[in-house]
RNA sequence: CGGGGCGUGGCGCAGCCUGGUUAGCGCGCCUGCCUUGGGAGCAGGAGGUCGCAGGUUCGAAUCCUGCCGCCCCGACCA
């Protein structure tokens, strides 16, 4: 077979050729879904054949999945620009001793892919790149001239995940922009967060995409402050909560629970002690007891760096697993197994409760604020009614520890609180020192004086945002790409090939499309019509336009718009002109 | 890594429990006819070492053992 030209740079409408033929490019459509796939964007990108998977995790990207990418990345690719971020291209293989100068070649653990080259010389596939780019950067920048400094890249990066899923969603090989700024001082380093935070409202406002950016916790990371950026879809993994009041919104292992009012002068009743067999779950307990959830209080035993600490939260109240971790300072804390809740405490799982527990006690802020409460015994079949904190028994630290909920209002207004759901799709991070003081990257500032960068870093899941975009827009019939990231802003359907007149005039749309720079896929296969309707719908190519016999009975042709579903039958001549008035006003409406 | 499930033409599956000689079905693919505004119809055809390796048996897709791969649930993350 001869080789066929395919056009790439479709992103700056150079279409000289004439090869955007359904025909002519491979788009393996299917009919059904892969049984590997369990997620929204996986089963249409492989049904639309957008992907194909190579290994778990590994997915081999094809032409139209390809344009896409390439389409996010250079949305990506201007605004970095703009807001004065300079690209380059760094290694993917990184060398060992890079890796144990910053300490994380011990700490990064099994994510990260290690290999010997033949000169038993040890290597990692880059999961990314503080460690390059700070080595670099001390190694070619030495004063504060030269500040500020921000990097980025676009590239593949490889984490050997525990387990990948979700298709492009969580592979192992992704494509991500990270980008990475060294300031001379503090607030130098706000300031060009401050310009990462807007390039990134900036670049998903242009993709078409609905999303928020929120708090977040940065986690061991380090740094003061960090925000992710969500792409709202109701399949997201991640919980957001967002104020309907203020501009309020934090991802949930940040959002701080508000504390309720406690009870003026409440009547403390005498503690009881009541059996109650075989209840050990929250809701047996208050069904039993005829309690509500709200008035009972669950004791966890967590494990924290091998550690026991008891936990205590109200009956309907989930802990937070990461603001426990940042509370006591660990590395790690998991919930006990019943025997290791049974040798710590003594009392089997379900009977479990602060009083007389000879264990750390870490209570929820709203359990303090908690008068006449229930708890286990800890005593088989037995609870303890009319408990009270401080009366009956002591902790060691009450702190916010717990899940917020819709129920809970506003930490910053007050008002109510939403919690949809999200995809991270970005996250910035404001470092800090901790890179440069490890690789020793140090600059000379003005006073002679020699210290470390102040550094930012900035993440973008390219192939990720693809995926999130496609979480986001579509219905029973495939995906309804947003205009700014879909493979081609229309298709031109031919239905009738072996009809001289209709073949003619789609072919003349062709050229006058191409000639406007309007990036079209033709379809011009000997298909039935119906067959190419259903392609088009799952490939969810924003705009459609038909010519079929409606051309020969009344010289008309129909426009469709694919998210609407709305359709416009235009005279053959201005069919041109009325579709690149649609797209530019689309365009327009997800400029910024 | 722990728990669950699955590997049978390109895709979706049946057959396996209760071994039996040409391994089926739908879709897709190829040829012809026919059809042409929402995944048509008819006829013919190609395509499978039943994940791999051992074992049991006269005989294994089917039973046994080991290995590999993949998916789902948990901890990690753009």
């Amino acid at each position: 077979m001869s080789c066929i030209p395919i056009q790439n740079n479709i992103v700056t409408n150079d279409h000289k050729g004439t090869h955007m033929r359904f025909s002519q490019l491979l788009i393996p459509t299917l009919k059904e879904t892969p049984a590997e796939a369990e997620v929204i964007s996986h089963k249409l990108m492989l049904r639309a054949g957008f992907i194909r998977k190579l290994a778990s995790g590994i997915y081999s990207y094809l032409p139209l999945g390809l344009k896409s990418i390439r389409k996010v990345e250079q949305i990506v690719r201007e605004e970095m620009n703009n807001s004065g971020a300079q690209e380059l291209l760094l290694p993917m293989v990184q060398p060992a001793d890079l890796w144990q100068e910053s300490g994380r070649w011990q700490k990064y653990g099994t994510e990260l892919l290690r290999f010997t080259d033949r000169h038993d010389r040890e290597n990692c596939l880059g999961p990314t790149h503080e460690e390059v780019i700070t080595d670099l950067v001390r190694k070619n920048v030495h004063s504060y001239r030269s500040l500020p400094i921000n990097l980025y890249q676009i590239q593949t990066k490889f984490r050997d995940e525990i387990r990948p899923r979700f298709g492009l969603m969580r592979g192992r090989e992704f494509i991500m922009k990270d980008g990475y700024s060294f300031d001379a001082t503090d607030s130098d380093a706000g300031k060009t967060y401050e310009k990462m935070n807007d390039a990134y409202h900036r670049i998903f406002k242009r993709c078409g995409l609905s999303f928020r950016a929120v708090e977040a916790d940065s986690g061991t990371i380090g740094g003061s402050f960090s925000h992710e950026f969500m792409v709202l879809a109701d399949t997201g993994e991640d919980t957001v909560v967002i104020c309907t009041n203020c501009s309020y919104a934090a991802n949930t292992e940040k959002a701080k629970a508000m504390e309720s009012t406690m009870p003026e002068n409440p009547e403390l009743l005498p503690m009881t002690k009541i059996e109650t067999p075989g209840k050990r779950k929250v809701k047996a307990v208050c069904n039993f007891l005829d309690i509500a959830p709200q008035n009972l209080v669950k004791t966890l035993i967590y494990v924290a760096d091998g550690e026991p600490v008891a936990v205590l939260l109200r009956g309907d109240h989930e802990v937070q697993e990461v603001k426990l971790q940042n509370i006591l300072g660990v590395d790690e804390v998991r919930l006990a197994d019943d025997k290791e809740t049974f040798d710590f405490a003594g009392t089997p799982t379900g009977y479990l409760g602060p009083v007389g527990l000879k264990l750390k006690i870490i209570a929820d802020l709203e359990v303090a604020r908690m008068v006449n409460f229930t708890v286990g015994a800890n005593e088989k079949n037995f609870h303890m009614q009319n408990v009270n904190f401080g009366r009956d028994f002591e902790v060691d630290q009450t702190a916010d520890l717990r899940m917020i909920t819709a129920d809970d209002s506003c930490p910053s207004c007050g008002g109510k609180l939403e919690l949809p759901r999200g995809i991270e799709v970005g996250h910035i991070f404001k470092l800090g020192t901790t890179y440069s003081e490890a690789l020793k990257a140090t600059f000379l500032d003005d006073q002679g004086q020699e210290i470390p960068f102040v550094m930012g870093c900035y993440g973008i899941g390219v192939s990720r945002t693809v995926a999130a975009a496609i979480e986001q827009n579509h219905d029973k019939d495939g995906i309804i790409f947003p205009l700014p990231i879909a493979p081609f802003q229309v298709t031109l359907l031919n239905l009738s090939i072996k009809d001289e007149e209709i073949t003619k005039a789609a072919e003349s749309l062709y050229d006058e499309f191409l000639k406007l720079g309007i990036e079209v896929l033709f379809d011009d296969r000997d298909e039935r019509p119906g067959i190419k309707f259903k392609d088009a719908d799952l490939i969810g190519i924003p705009y459609r336009v038909t010519v079929g016999k409606s051309l020969t009975t009344e010289g008309k042709i129909e426009i469709r718009e694919r998210k609407t579903g709305e359709t416009f039958s235009v005279p053959l001549a201005e069919t041109t002109s009325r579709l690149k008035q649609m797209i530019d006003s689309a365009m327009q409406s997800c400029q910024v």
